[in-house]
DNA sequence: TAGATTGTTAATCGATTAACAATC
DNA sequence: TAGATTGTTAATCGATTAACAATC
């Protein structure tokens, strides 16, 4: 009887873990909502509801304790534990994210690229071998694959996403500048269009030019 | 006396840009939002409110002309004039911008990058040329830049943030893991925060497993 | 104990959806 | 003209903010 708890709120949690995180490296032990929200420039008020979605983890009269509350956070959004990830598309995205060395530190760990370009087979990224695409079946099957980062062009991600989830891949990391409409329900699907990105900046800069 | 849209609604946009490019591409003429709701999977009230924050671009009896209602999202995108980016930090990640080339299908032309590595100096990505970060300054007054997007370590991104407000560039991509406070109102900050995106997605596979 | 600050309910605000008159 | 579909107003829904009693 879990309340479904909204994206709006599940979208500021990562940016609370981070604050969190740098005042802990500051060395701060506790915060009160107050406090937190001038840093974040949210209110006190919604900081405190979406905290509450998922707990009491504050104390009246003193605030939130940072290590706490990092960590519960940490459980919440699931990086106390391992992901594995591999990596569709070896091409400049794809091997810039098997080089992001931090995102190990939340427990995200690039364990296979794949491609179709023979001259990339048996090199590696950071020790993470590149396989080429006729051998994603066979790795799929024989290790474990939490999620799949699709960094490949847009005419192949439909194809090649539907295949990983029949395979049981139980999320989908797409660059690709598709929408992935996956009609099975088990699968959850991020999207990160830079496109879209690129083109809401460009909106607000021709506005504020004309303001 | 313009009436403020919300990013909400900006956010949108693009999203239509790319299913009208798609219908465009398959050489369909018209379409009604009722047809392109269903495709996209809003509601056909969306997007006839959102549309209409912009004008009326469509015809009572007929529907949206897709060429039209393409090229006139295009101009409110800005995307049909030519912007100049540039990109601070020459890793894999700026380097996979840099060679992202259907960002200029969009207007959007990357010009130089720049790095402190000094093994770089001179290289180029595609034709474009590295610089090291101490010519910065120089070709920031000599040319001119519309888009920075910073892809170095977040240790360095807020002073080269400020230095390039400084020196005018109206506009910051940002994907180094920090949160840009511009005090100054006409720079237009954008953030993609890739270790959000993978937190977010991580819960959501925690949840669903749970499920 | 008094002061501080949470957790939570209630009020407000904004965004989405429904409905329908206008009109092509 | 009749049918289709927009543009727009009104209704609903959800998210944010304010307020305050509970409590450390």
């Amino acid at each position: 009887m879990n309340k479904e708890i909204s994206q709006a709120v599940i979208r500021r949690m990562p940016r609370y873990y981070r604050y969190l995180g740098e005042l802990m490296d500051a060395g701060i032990e506790r915060i009160s909502s107050n406090d937190l929200s001038a840093r974040m420039n949210v209110t006190a008020s919604q900081i405190r509801q979406d905290l509450n979605n998922f707990g009491g983890f504050g104390q009246q009269g003193y605030g939130y304790n940072v290590k706490y509350l990092y960590d519960e956070i940490g459980k919440i959004l699931g990086v106390n534990r391992k992901h594995h990830i591999i990596i569709v598309g070896a091409g400049n995205l794809g091997q810039a994210l098997a080089n992001y060395v931090k995102f190990e530190k939340f427990g995200f760990v690039t364990t296979a690229l794949f491609d179709v370009d023979t001259k990339l087979k048996g090199q590696t990224v950071r020790n993470i071998k590149i396989y080429m695409l006729d051998e994603l079946e066979r790795f799929v099957k024989e290790n474990t694959v939490d999620i799949a980062a699709l960094t490949m062009p847009k005419s192949k991600a439909e194809a090649i996403a539907n295949h990983l989830v029949e395979l049981g891949v139980p999320a989908i990391w797409n660059f690709a500048h598709v929408d992935l409409k996956m009609e099975n329900k088990n699968v959850v699907v991020e999207n990160v269009h830079l496109s879209d990105s690129l083109m809401q900046l460009s909106y607000n800069i021709v506005k504020n030019r004309q303001e």
